[in-house]
DNA sequence: CAATAAAATGGTTACGTAACCATTTTGAGT
DNA sequence: ACTCAAAATGGTTACGTAACCATTTTATTG
């Protein structure tokens, strides 16, 4: 690989040169600079990044830890993410979260000395946080938060929760089932107390079984479908505390003949792009303004990186219901 | 930062040993081992990736160019690619292709001395391809191809524009529109000549006032809509070169008030995963096997990096028709 | 127990860059 | 022409690691 030193011995000056016509082209005279530069098209000279990094003790890398890009909220915020590092001069190592590869994602990212490290993936008790804090790594969550309340770039979940249920209670729904994911993950948990608020205020009770906690993939969402259907009282709205999952369930549930909403309703939250579409046109709950929770933790993170003190984030974006097409009031047999 | 000459004094052994703890254990006595693993654990010590890179020469990472998430074709591309490529020990780096930054992007990823880089954004003409030649460093383009021919991944894009322009015809739409992107990019312009094969074979002209190049954004698509309502002859089907702008076109006819497929037929190519989803059911051309062109790409780009040998790589997956609901024989009034 | 091979460990170096300090050159003011 | 500050350039070093070769220790064999 051609160096720094090959090109400062072919332009007759020393690596020093090279290096600040490179870098303060200004204090160099202009006969050298046209000298060196020759040179460095002539050898087809590109500076080492990761050398750099060695010696400015910074990398000028950040680390994504995402959901997986088949919930459309995450293809929002990687793309906002992705975007806004790359143009405030930031390379992003880009992970999407699994449960098996968790250490070794972690392990890579540790090991690159990464500047700053932005991930969706934390549940309510992880112990990767207190590894983070150690670390000295500026870091922020977003979507969901630790039990430690630091950090996270979040919305209203709890009020998202009740908002959601208590729409399909007020359009007279009475048999609904809660469909979502794992309890160990504030936002679940979040919207899922809302959810409980939301009946407690109205005087219904919440049964058991109409309660299904999933993964969130495709094959348990399905499993979760049939399991409604063998329901003595089939529900009449289904709550979904992702539109990821309202989307699936829509698509469960149209293929086996029902029509939505004459036959079930379906909300979701999050108020992703897709749920807009005039095909599927998803009644929902998301962020009252028009913030991306990617978009406002890169931002919010490059702040930390560059400003070099790490204060305690704590963002939390108030929401509003989207009225559309997947819910109607129950009709009266 | 501590490093591994931290550890080696504070273990009392040299740089030397820890670095063979670490990296060949088998060579290193037990009681040594047991030492430097504790004078690792007691002083939080992380190698530094970087540094290793320097002395390696290789990154263990790729560059990843991908089109826009927007498109949901590239959501699936890039799950494949990273998800692969992470599970083989490389790192990606994550970039989205826009005009405006293609130069910063490119600089960045030679900078970084990348192992491997990957790409979607490549137009026919190119000159970036040279400039990849030039560079040494495997690199393989999906779902589009260079005017060289060489190191591409994509489907029978001309086979597949023939297909679903057939398929239209034989429907007996004879007023089709074709809503396309630049024909500077291989995959547009193969999908394009397949159209016009279609035609030729079916005995029928292409109109030029029914042909739309656009950028695939959807501002110009909402213009391209709003153009195709003031034809006199409106369309009775719409080819759409991609998946992704079937799918935006359909949502501006369906808000507009026109029904899909009985006042507008509608066939996208991608055979994208959401084109499936019972609300939408949009009829589309796609590979025929199950295989992922970015799946591909990336075992095909690894495999460069570890061979060490840079064949060329050529291959053109075989496609076919996947009819949906989107789509309906055309109605004589 | 000596000879000797094998195993274990250590010392030094290079990777490519920017920081830092030292030296030379330039130009302004007298 | 002479002084002296400013500008321009050079030399050396550190960053943290693995490769490489050298040395010491251990185990094996006759």
């Amino acid at each position: 690989m051609v160096s720094s030193k090959d090109v400062a011995k072919y332009a007759g000056v020393s690596q020093t040169t090279v290096s600040r016509v490179l870098n303060t082209p200004d204090r160099v005279k202009e006969p050298t600079y046209k000298k060196v530069m020759a040179a460095i098209d002539e050898l087809n000279y590109i500076p080492d990044a990761n050398a750099r990094s060695l010696v400015q003790q910074k990398t000028d890398t950040i680390a994504l830890v995402s959901g997986p890009l088949f919930n459309p909220f995450f293809v929002e915020t990687t793309t906002s993410i992705v975007n806004f590092a790359n143009e405030n001069g930031f390379k992003v190592n880009v992970h999407f979260s699994k449960n098996e590869n968790i250490t070794d994602t972690y392990h890579s990212i540790f090991e690159n000395k990464v500047d700053g490290i932005i991930l969706s993936s934390i549940l309510i008790e992880d112990p990767i946080f207190h590894k983070l804090e150690k670390s000295g790594i500026p870091f922020i969550t977003y979507n969901r938060k630790h039990e430690s309340n630091k950090n996270f770039v979040e919305m209203d979940n709890e009020q998202a929760g009740f908002l959601a249920a208590d729409y399909l209670l007020s359009l007279g729904h009475e048999t609904i089932c809660w469909v979502g994911g794992p309890l160990e993950v504030s936002t679940f948990k979040g919207r899922y107390d809302g959810f409980l608020r939301a009946f407690q205020k109205n005087g219904v009770a919440v049964e058991q079984e109409r309660v299904f906690l999933t993964d969130t993939s495709k094959e348990e969402l399905r499993k979760t479908f049939l399991k409604m259907e063998q329901l003595k009282d089939k529900p009449t709205a289904i709550y979904a505390a992702t539109d990821a999952i309202a989307i699936q369930m829509m698509d469960f549930y149209i293929s086996a003949g029902y029509r939505v909403p004459e036959d079930i309703s379906i909300i979701g939250i999050d108020n992703v792009e897709i749920g807009q579409h005039a095909s599927i046109n998803l009644t929902t709950v998301g962020i009252s303004s028009s913030a991306n929770l990617g978009q406002l933790a890169i931002e919010t993170l490059i702040d930390m990186i560059c400003e070099k003190n790490n204060p305690c984030i704590q963002i939390t974006k108030a929401v509003r219901l989207f009225e559309r097409k997947t819910t109607m009031a129950r009709r009266r047999v």
